[in-house]
RNA sequence: GGGUCCUUAGCUCAGGGGAUAGAGCAACCGCCUUCUAAGCGGUCGGUCACUGGUUCGAAUCCAGUAGGACCCGCCA
């Protein structure tokens, strides 16, 4: 409905031009979506403001802005309400054009941004050497799903993995696993870990407790910096080892990124200390190379510095940080980079985007976002743990969750004496467990904490991902009973909405494009989410009320058309969430 | 101490200048000889933390207060 918004508010703006003259020609009519649907499709609020100005009531403003308004090609007569609103209803045979087409358009009618532009989304960003927990697991489904609408939206997106690769526990890391497992020096490939974790626990001990571990550690980082072969080949184990195991989680959620660690941007580091030293930006401070950033003060009240360059002349995580931001404006040309980080970060990204501005990295048309979210709690609120209080293994969070929608699957499918193969709960069980954690947190709007709870993410009722894909069900359901395939509805079908339930599902679904728009602004996912629980709602309703198979003809056609644009519109929103539909369940 | 975010129905949360503040869950009452009832309808439930301010209009913006979470490491 991104069109007849546009030509609305067009033609309200030439109303008020001709109403009051040109003093008004950027009066803004402010129109938007209607409070509630009796008051019909939009609502043009712009008469009260102008009160004041015009020294007329408001009443009396938009009855004159109607006399000049001419939209009857498209709404019914608008009235005047309340203190001064202009209500506007959609005709009918307006909506039911505009269905027609969404349906006749492989895009469900929603345009591709104007100006494409080049987004870095950076996000999951699990450490080399250690396990995925559920701390990743936020940014990770977040960061999908911003991609993906952005993607659709006909961005051109690079989502990059901004793993942590590098640093100096590597030292230990690569001082144990020559020690323990020599053998990765020669073949690489070769060498299993076993559970990573065990691994990075044993080096740490290590480290803390045999002084000459430490030292051959310190001498390890020193040889990895310096590129020795042996070192690096050690390194290069243990990163492969991680990949492989990252990659596991990354198949089962069903996301695309590409790695780029920290590491890629050793050779940059150097420039950042140098051209930040000749912009006169860089203080020497207790013996580091650190940037003031105005607004961040410590503990103690004294200016909080962003450091640079240690005092040891290591680097750490800020300098990659800027040398990122420039490696993504300059070489990879980014308008938008997208941080999918938690918020306990914002204050790191402030200081670094605060310095690269300064530094003039930034060029004018980019735009450096930190898109953060809460932590994820446990039930009483309190940080989410395992019940011995160790950090949940993203691993066993998704186990955990399919396990559980198998066995109320399976209740199920005992109560209704119904005859499922086991491939076949597997697989239903898979999608409905994976897609009820997706949901669950992209459903919540990103910036509060998040209370995570199974029951509540695999209720059967409710905002769930089971109670949509059990919507989408239903409409594949009247295809199979009815053999209709929806890909060869007759070309020339049209539309004729009759029912209330039909009318609140057609305004419904004509909503995609603004609210896909929104998205790729704003980047909130949960918009997404509400859009489509409203949208699995409005369907019940018109199933609830409106049989499809029976129905007679034009009518049944014309309802096939309402359920095909609905499974389409599920489909593609679910599947911007990262979600998987699923023929049966 | 400084900073950021949060506080809306019993619970979990939407809504971030516009009409009477919305969902879901829970509780209670109805609806399956008819496309999967994993559904639909209804009832109950609110000092939008508090106090001021801005505005024609504030849950929404601003200031302050109280409570909560997180950050303030030469870790990342």
């Amino acid at each position: 409905m991104k069109a007849a918004i546009a030509t609305l508010e067009a033609r309200l703006k030439q109303a008020l031009v001709a109403a009051f003259g040109p003093d008004l020609a950027g009066a803004d009519p402010l129109l938007v979506p209607a409070s509630n649907p009796k008051f019909g499709d939009f609502q043009a609020n712009g008469a009260m403001p102008l009160a004041k100005q015009l020294k007329d009531k408001p009443r009396a403003i938009a009855e004159k802005i109607l006399a000049h308004l001419d939209v009857s090609d498209l709404c019914e007569p608008p009235e005047v309400a309340g203190p001064g609103f202009i209500n506007l209803r959609l005709k009918t045979e307006y909506l039911e054009r505009q269905l027609k087409a969404v349906q006749d358009s492989d895009r469900l009618g929603v345009e591709p941004a104007k100006e494409p532009q080049k987004v870095i989304v950076d996000f999951s960003s699990p450490n080399i050497a250690k396990e995925m927990h559920v701390g990743h697991l936020r940014s990770t489904i977040i960061g999908d799903s911003i991609a993906r609408v952005l993607e659709f939206m006909g961005h051109d997106v690079l989502r990059l993995n901004h793993v942590g690769d590098w640093g100096t526990q590597f030292g230990m890391l690569i001082t144990h696993l020559k020690e323990s497992s020599p053998e990765a020096l020669t073949s690489p490939e070769s060498v299993d870990m076993g559970d990573l974790v065990a691994f990075y626990k044993e080096a740490k001990k290590r480290f803390d407790e045999d002084d000459a571990f430490k030292t051959r550690s310190r001498e390890a980082v020193v040889a990895l910096q310096s590129g020795d072969e042996a070192a690096r080949t050690a390194w290069n184990a243990l990163c492969e080892q991680s990949r492989r195991e990252f990659q596991k989680i990354y198949d089962r959620l069903d996301i695309r990124i590409e790695e780029r660690g920290e590491s890629f941007y050793n050779s940059l580091l150097p420039a950042v200390v140098r051209d930040l030293e000749n912009l006169g930006l860089l203080v020497e401070n207790q013996g580091a190379k650190v940037v003031f950033a105005e607004g961040f003060i410590n503990k103690d009240g004294d200016p909080l510095p962003l450091i640079i360059q240690k005092s040891d002349g290591g680097y750490n995580y800020a300098t990659t940080d800027l040398a990122a931001v420039r490696q993504r404006t300059d070489k990879e040309g980014a308008n938008r980079v997208v941080y999918v980080v938690d918020a306990g970060q914002s204050n790191h990204f402030e200081q670094v985007f605060q310095v690269a501005e300064k530094a003039g990295w930034v060029p004018e048309n980019v735009e450096l976002i930190h898109v953060p979210f809460g932590v994820v709690q446990g039930e009483d609120g309190k940080k989410f743990k395992t019940r011995s209080g160790e950090t949940v293994r993203l691993k066993d969070l998704l186990d955990e969750a399919v396990e559980r929608a198998q066995a109320d699957m399976n209740s199920r499918i005992q109560a209704e004496s119904r005859e499922e193969s086991p491939e076949f709960v597997q697989d239903v069980a898979e999608k409905v467990g994976i897609g009820a954690v997706k949901y669950s947190d992209l459903s919540q709007n990103r910036t509060s904490n998040y209370i995570f709870s199974y029951d509540k993410m695999l209720a059967l009722q409710g905002n769930t991902a089971p109670y949509m894909l059990y919507a989408y069900v239903r409409v594949r359901g009247i295809s199979r009973k009815g053999g209709i395939d929806f890909e060869h509805l007759p070309p020339d079908a049209t539309v004729h909405l009759e029912d209330e339930a039909e009318f609140a599902l057609a305004r419904h679904l004509l909503q995609l494009d603004e609210v896909l728009e929104e998205v790729a602004l704003e980047l909130f996912p949960n918009r997404l989410c509400q859009y489509l629980f409203e949208l699995s709602q409005k369907f019940n309703q018109f199933y609830d009320r409106c049989s499809v198979l029976q129905a007679e003809e034009p009518q049944r056609t014309s309802r096939l058309i309402l359920c095909d644009l609905t499974a389409r519109t599920l489909k593609l929103g679910l599947s911007l969430l990262g979600i998987q539909v699923l023929e049966r369940m």
